[in-house]
DNA sequence: AGCTCTAACTGAGCAATGCTTAGTTAGACT
DNA sequence: AGTCTAACTAAGCATTGCTCAGTTAGAGCT
């Protein structure tokens, strides 16, 4: 198979690396359909080994997962030099949709909805971008008004990855429009 | 096992009762975590059998998340005698994630998100849901619209499930908003 | 240079599970 | 009663998630 010699990497190298490569395989892939097998195969290691660093196959996924929702995360930090400080929360979410749609629908809409570890994670993405929100238009945190921002960014995702098949539709557009609807939701 | 002599069934009958057993199992446990023996075990029949009827597991899923679609746009069919149309269409969607909020989440942001047969229902169950909005309040269709419209069902749908935790929230308070927030749009 | 010792690593093997298929039999129709 | 279709079973195969007894890279010490 490989003419490679077998060698030693220290923990965090080795997790680092079979993370990585969860990220490619799995942007195009869901977790179902990609084996341990393939992804030590593609690593250069044995299957024994993968199940030292990630007890679980599961626990795999999860960290990969967490993985993705890391770079979505610093991707998608607010510009701090925006004079519209909401637009600054706004406009780099779509825009990471817009250059990343495909692998966000494969991180953040496949996987097992119903794990708790995995529904964590998107609960604190959610919850970080609720918090910039709030924080943005300066509203106070009542259950409900959580709820109608959570809502709220759930339409701006939707319209962010619809947009990726309806190209007369511009990035700006989306933010524009999510913009005047939090405005109008104020009054 | 079972005592239960031999039994043959039409193929249609047979057909249904193992999918009745799917949406039942799939309520509290994702795809992965159902072998197709338990379905077996269950329906009293044997493994080969269930791939008879459906060629493949995920044929089975297929089928089971098709009619767990067709039973809620059956059951949030807009009322007619609503005076407010739009009301008419957002209210009983609302009500059904009220009583079958678990079972909702379960089969449509459980699943392998990537699956195209999957997606396929989901967007069939979306249209659905959007072309009645629009037929209620009357807008033309343009890209953008349709953007739109898909955006604020997913605002509803956040809504709706977010409220099951925060019962201070009433379902009223949630269609009330979105009626609201659909309103000022159009302004 | 050689010795030692930790832990990174392998590979054989187990159990569960999706799927196949050669054969069996319920039960409808003569 | 006899026949025949197709609903059904059960044994078995291949893959895959996971385990564990043993191997060895390579850092530290002398």
């Amino acid at each position: 198979m490989s003419t490679e010699k077998r060698r030693r990497l220290p923990p965090e190298e080795r997790k680092r690396q079979l993370v990585a490569i969860g990220l490619q395989e799995l942007a195009t892939r869901p977790i179902h359909a990609l084996s341990v097998d393939r992804v030590a195969e593609i690593a250069g290691i044995s299957r024994g080994l993968l199940f030292r660093y990630f007890p679980t196959k599961q626990d795999y996924y999860v960290a990969v997962v967490a993985a993705a929702a890391r770079r979505l995360l610093r991707a998608a930090v607010p510009d701090p030099d925006d004079a519209d400080p909401l637009r600054a929360v706004v406009q780099p979410f779509v825009a990471f949709i817009d250059r990343h749609g495909r692998h966000y629908q494969a991180f953040f809409h496949g996987g097992f909805g119903t794990d708790p570890q995995i529904r964590a994670i998107h609960e604190n993405m959610r919850n970080t971008m609720v918090e910039r929100t709030v924080a943005a238009i300066g509203i106070e945190p009542t259950p409900m008004t959580r709820i109608r921002i959570r809502g709220w960014w759930s339409l701006v995702e939707s319209m962010a990855i619809d947009r990726l098949d309806e190209p007369s539709v511009t990035v700006g557009d989306v933010v524009d429009h999510a913009v005047r609807l939090i405005r109008e939701e104020r009054a």
